[in-house]
DNA sequence: GTCTATACCTAGATTATCTATATACATAGA
DNA sequence: TCTATGTATATAGATAATCTAGGTATAGAC
């Protein structure tokens, strides 16, 4: 396991990332868009998170002001974001395989 | 999401034991062998989890003494246990697919 | 006599997430 | 004009799951 509770958020965030560079608020709607309402960040999780991994070096945030609205910092991912990345997602697929599987125990057996 | 956190240990031993009684250090034994020593949980989660689960009334232990060796105490889920991991194993089921369906966003492309 | 396995327990720290609040600009409606 | 809603960021404080690290006790192996 090493330390999978939780920390799905960071691995989310980072997959859009690599995609293109996105800003705080297009993030948490993105994914509300993507999982069709499921996912749902809050502000309190989704800011603090993009801080520490702009400070950790996954991320580098750049202000764009815009004409009309508040400014927006655009998050781009890094080479170093782009490794841990790789590695969470794939220990994420691990973890949500394991636990399926053992939650799959007690579906319905084939008709035994 | 409504607070899918962490929370998979509960899940996990809840779906152990709808199968049958177990106690808290074969639970632990348990999980390792079936996920092929991928889960590994730490005395200081499980057993915490275990009184607080049989407070909240999902689950009723028992002693139980044992000729040789330390006594053990039994959990048996109850009907209200099997409620909440009907409900849960659905959540993270849910969970798991939507995340992986998130992340698999940016698996090869089918060669465009 | 010490080590390992079994079997339980708890205190304290860490940390991800949530709730709630704040600021600020734009627009639409009453 | 006042208010509500949407956009966009931010932080303080609470909650709670997990880990670390310790403790007790029995039994068998070397």
């Amino acid at each position: 396991m090493t330390d999978l509770r939780g920390g799905s958020t960071q691995v989310l965030v980072l997959s859009l990332l690599a995609e293109e560079p996105m800003y705080g608020y297009q993030i948490a709607k993105e994914l509300e868009r993507r999982s069709e309402g499921y996912f749902d960040f809050k502000e309190g999780t989704l800011y603090p998170l993009l801080h520490r991994i702009e400070k950790e070096g996954l991320v580098r945030g750049e202000w764009q002001v815009v004409e009309k609205g508040p400014s927006r910092k655009y998050y781009s991912i890094t080479p170093e974001g782009r490794k841990v990345l790789e590695k969470s997602a794939a220990e994420w697929t691990t973890f949500s395989q394991r636990l399926l599987k053992i939650l799959g125990q007690e579906t319905e057996p084939a008709s035994t």
